[in-house]
Parts: structure tokens; sequence; C-alpha cells
DNA sequence: CCTTTACATCGACAAATCTCGATATATAAT
DNA sequence: ATTATATATCGAGATTTGTCGATGTAAAGG
């Protein structure tokens, strides 16, 4: 179906780890979840979500399982989310979102 | 909520009166079901649906409903409508969509 | 081996969503 | 008035979706 990227984006949580992620390499779930300020067991049941749509890819080391915005996605999927960042990331709470992550970046849990 | 959009986007429905809707200046209900060759009152009902999300606007003339993309809708939701409608345009079941509707264009209901 | 840390998954419940058939409304024509 | 056309809305039922708490897994460290 072709709307499963709009499915995708079409919940607050996973959005918001979407608009972090469009402007981020990659993330680990600790990340996410500190910088949402969400419980764990619902960033990583979103971030499955975001999984099997095929719109983000992990990396596990070690400890932490990193995720970034699947390499190679369609051109028209990659200028959505793009300016869906730019459209929104100035208003709450992708702005707050932001900020917190700043402030553990290099931080806490991941080096 | 900032995931309205994409809650309106995110069932076949709606997205397929959009992308229609995105490259025509308006049309009628009934072009609209005819297009998509579905039930009405499954077409009025998303269509409320994209009214209510602000995505569309109804001008009422006689008999016909014609809906279009509400004017002065944010740039970057613009933006990710006509991304869309370029990226995913071409495949089904959007070709379809688009010659039954060209088939009884200025046809049948609506002059 | 035991513990801690990071993350995933499960089960249950509530709420939202989609679909369908039936019916209501409103305009136009006869 | 009556009828026909175009569209909207309603009510019911089925499915999906989101949330939460608890538990499971897996890697790293003492």
């Amino acid at each position: 179906m072709q709307t499963e990227l709009f499915k995708a984006l079409s919940d607050p949580t996973r959005l918001r780890c979407v608009v972090l992620l469009a402007q981020h390499p990659e993330l680990c779930v600790c990340d996410l979840t500190t910088a949402l300020d969400l419980p764990q067991p619902k960033i990583s049941h979103h971030l499955g979500h975001l999984r099997k749509a095929g719109l983000v890819s992990d990396r596990r080391q070690g400890l932490w399982h990193f995720y970034r915005l699947t390499p190679g996605l369609p051109d028209w999927v990659r200028a959505v989310i793009e300016q869906t960042r730019q459209g929104l990331g100035g208003d709450e709470p992708f702005a707050a979102d932001r900020a917190r992550l700043a402030q553990t970046a290099g931080n806490a849990c991941c080096a």
C-alpha cells in the first residue's frame, strides 16, 4: 500500500522521531527516549513500526541500537520528510526535542 | 496536532482524492466517485474528513459540490502533496484513477 | 556467575478508524 | 406536488491502533 509512509508519519511519537532522525546521521534509542521524554517501551514500539515500514534501519553496536533513516529511500519520500522537517521543525514539540537532544548529546549513554 | 496532514493522507481513498485534486482545479463528488470507482457514501465520508482537516474546501453550485485543495495551505503542505503526486502518480491505482477521470471529463454529470 | 544497562516484545485494554447500508437533505425538473 | 439527482450523515459492526505495565533478551562488567 502506498499509504505506508503516511501511516508511519501519522503518529506524534513517530513523527518526532523521524524529524530528529532527519537532522542527525543516527541516534540510539536512549537518545530518542530522553529527547522526546517518553517511556522507553513506547519509543521502541514506534521505532519497530518505522522499521517495519522501511523508513528507518538499525545498527547494533554493543549495548546500543542506532537508528537512521534508511539509505536509498525513494527521492520523493526523502523530499516529503525534508519538507516536513523544514515546515514543522520550528514548532513545538519538535524544537524542545532538539533542545533536549542537544543537552545530552555525546553525554549520557552514547559517546 | 501536527499529524493531521499525515492522518489525512494515510487512507488510500483520501490519498487518491488528494492526488487527483492536486492536478485539477476542482472536482465534484461524482467525478471522484467515478474516477475512484467506489461507493458515493464512502467518497463523501472521506471528503468530509479531508474538509475537517482543512485540506480541501468545497463550493456548492446547484446540485453539485465541487472540491478543491484549500487555497492558502502552508507551503510545506503544498510541497508534500506535490512531491507525493510526482512520486506516486505513475503507479496504480493513481494512473487508473486519472484515466477514468479523463474518460468522463466534461461528460456525465458535470458540464 | 551475577548484576546492570539498553532495548524488545507480550498481553490486555481502550480508543480511534474504516466500511457498509440505510436514510436524510437539498436542488432541479416535470 | 412529485420525482429524480447529487450529496451528506447516521448507526452498527469489525478491524486497527496506541498505551501501559510487565517481562524477556542480550551484551558488558565486576
